[in-house]
DNA sequence: CATGAATGAGCATTCATTCAT
DNA sequence: CATGAATGAATGCTCATTCAT
């Protein structure tokens, strides 16, 4: 259906290609803003285009379907957040390498509201029927390399074995998925303002927990 | 602005008024389960009246907008929630009472995937903007009872003093939270299968920590 | 279509015709307000039976559609102006009969907003596609009993012959119209704070040409 | 709110703006036709969009709103008008000014039925609740640059003085409205078929006149 | 008679997507 | 590549009218 068979051109190297991955990035930026703020939904093809420095049509050049410009989003912010929290752990040689990594995934959702809002509609709230099979799994892979670098730390802070590790990683993620959860909603006051400690409380927990 | 006084509730009691209250919660019901596969914004009150076996316009006769239908399922939904979580203290004499309504909270919703959903939308997803100020407390009221059963249950069992109860009930109730997000994903195979498991090595780790 | 055979038992007279008849008077009243209000297309049925003290089906108990509640309303409103010239010249035997008949043709429609607004439709604005035949009739025949009591008028005082009265009296009630619709309108000031002083130059200039 | 900011008037001149601008006046014509047939409030997008050879949603490239269309056609109606009455003016020599303004008056809507209907609801008939304060204004000053037109007029005939000759202006356009006004409702025959004549007896009359 | 629930067509407007230029 | 006009389906909501109770 879609003509653009330019796609394949994509190759990263050639000048041509770097342009125009360049200028996807503009879009992305764009999208991701919007998506972030009117929910995925209400956000129009027209707004993100034209916060986008373009016309309508023109996204369609970049990207077949808004779908699709959901999922590269998507992906995109996955990738920041696996980013994040693996430098997080390298950078953190004062800290247990498993508070580093609950910590750096609770910092990057903190600081980046807007990546917390868009991947919530994947986490939770919505089905995005169109997320094709390959990227589904793609960020499938993402995921599970951020509780990978949890459950790694757990090893190497001696919380966990190899058995246990990547459950225990599970359950603490879970931890900071609902704190997220519920500072965002807003709803319970003390959660807003008490985030952090309650967060470093947490980890202490965790830390005296040999066993969950 | 809307001229439909003849909607006067009539006492219920009455047999017109005790109909029309069925046939209220009828609608109620198809709009539950339209907002939760669809989410609130996709849901269209087209498919809801056909849902609930009514054309277009008939649902106007019993809600005036979409915003009064979706703030009604949203209050039963919550209704249930306290109701439910209540009744589970009661009737498990044999649990420490703040496990009780913890495994209540957890139960409801596992129990209740639809009521889950269209919670969701108010405790992250979406930003219901027309959430009128007077729904919006009463929500608070309903939210603020279920984190006090909580509370409760954490005094008698002698794990939080009176100052520190119901910042302790939101803590616990937010790793609740955060297993339905994570069961409710899909995303992590582990947690699906083990919720139930995770939950009661949660609630044995409160028991056994004096302070978190 | 209509099972309203009752329609023929209004027999004034009848006791129950005359409650009947009573009934229909408050709609009709409820009806003119509304229709004055809202405009005849914006006028809703709802509303107006709320404004008469019904429910939404019982107007249909006395007029068949909605066309046919604005007819009635209509007839109501001309006999009300044709009964009140015919009065305004009776008793006004200080005043040229003719003037009398145009001061009172401005005097109704100026001390009863509501009756012009209605008219207007009917005047000007909107064809009422429904307006049957025997109406349409009935609303000329009244119409043209207004012109005559005018052309009468010219006669009596000798401002016109009988072969020239009725054109005369068109003439002479074009420009009360004219003047009642600047005066509504209200765009032009001067029309609104000047009317009565307009007319009666007018009818002055009348009296001093014996042809036009 | 809108973001149809991609609607930016190109300068005219640019083959684009030009080419967009014909087409919207295909749009205004359509318009003023259905305006003018079914009433402001009757007249459905829908059936604009089909008279002008379009799509439902396709007028919205051009006109944000049915008002905003309809403040357009309003507002060029009112255009032709004053330019109308102007060249009438000019190109009149042989005849008195104040006769040629008037005449122009009358001659604009008598050949431009629907311009009439449309300014109808204008002068009196419907609220154009929406009409918004700038657009409202402008339609004031075009209508004063007719009376304008009509009140210069009277003083180059010596009809009138600097100080009467805006009141007069208004008196007897007000007649020829109301001339119009009994022409098109056809509910007297003898108007309809005698208005020219009625017009020109009324111009003697003025001509008479010095003083009304 | 009166009620008010129910119908179904209709309306203004939005929006993802396509495509000629 | 980019533009922006065009499409046509979809949406929330209103309303005259009907009819069982």
């Amino acid at each position: 259906m879609s003509i653009n068979a330019q796609n394949t051109v994509r190759e990263s190297g050639s000048r041509r290609g770097a342009v125009r991955e360049f200028k996807k990035g503009l879009i992305r930026d764009a999208a991701k803003r919007i998506f972030a703020e009117r929910g995925i939904d209400a956000a129009s093809m027209r707004e993100i285009a034209q916060a986008a420095g373009y016309t309508t049509g023109a996204i369609y050049t970049y990207f077949d379907t808004k779908e699709e410009l959901y999922a590269e989003v998507l992906r995109d912010s996955l990738h920041a957040l696996q980013s994040e929290v693996a430098t997080t752990v390298e950078t953190s040689p004062d800290r247990p390498a498993s508070a580093a990594a609950l910590h750096g995934l609770w910092s990057f959702y903190d600081t980046h509201p807007a990546d917390f809002e868009l991947g919530f509609y994947l986490y939770g709230g919505v089905r995005p029927a169109g997320l094709n099979k390959k990227l589904d799994e793609e960020l499938n892979t993402l995921f599970d390399q951020v509780m990978t670098l949890i459950a790694n730390g757990l090893i190497t802070d001696g919380l966990a074995t190899e058995q246990t590790a990547h459950h225990l990683a599970v359950v603490h993620a879970t931890w900071v998925f609902g704190l997220l959860l519920m500072t965002k909603t807003g709803r319970v006051k003390s959660v807003r303002d008490d985030a952090e400690a309650m967060l470093d409380s947490y980890l202490k927990m965790v830390a005296t927990h040999q066993r969950l």
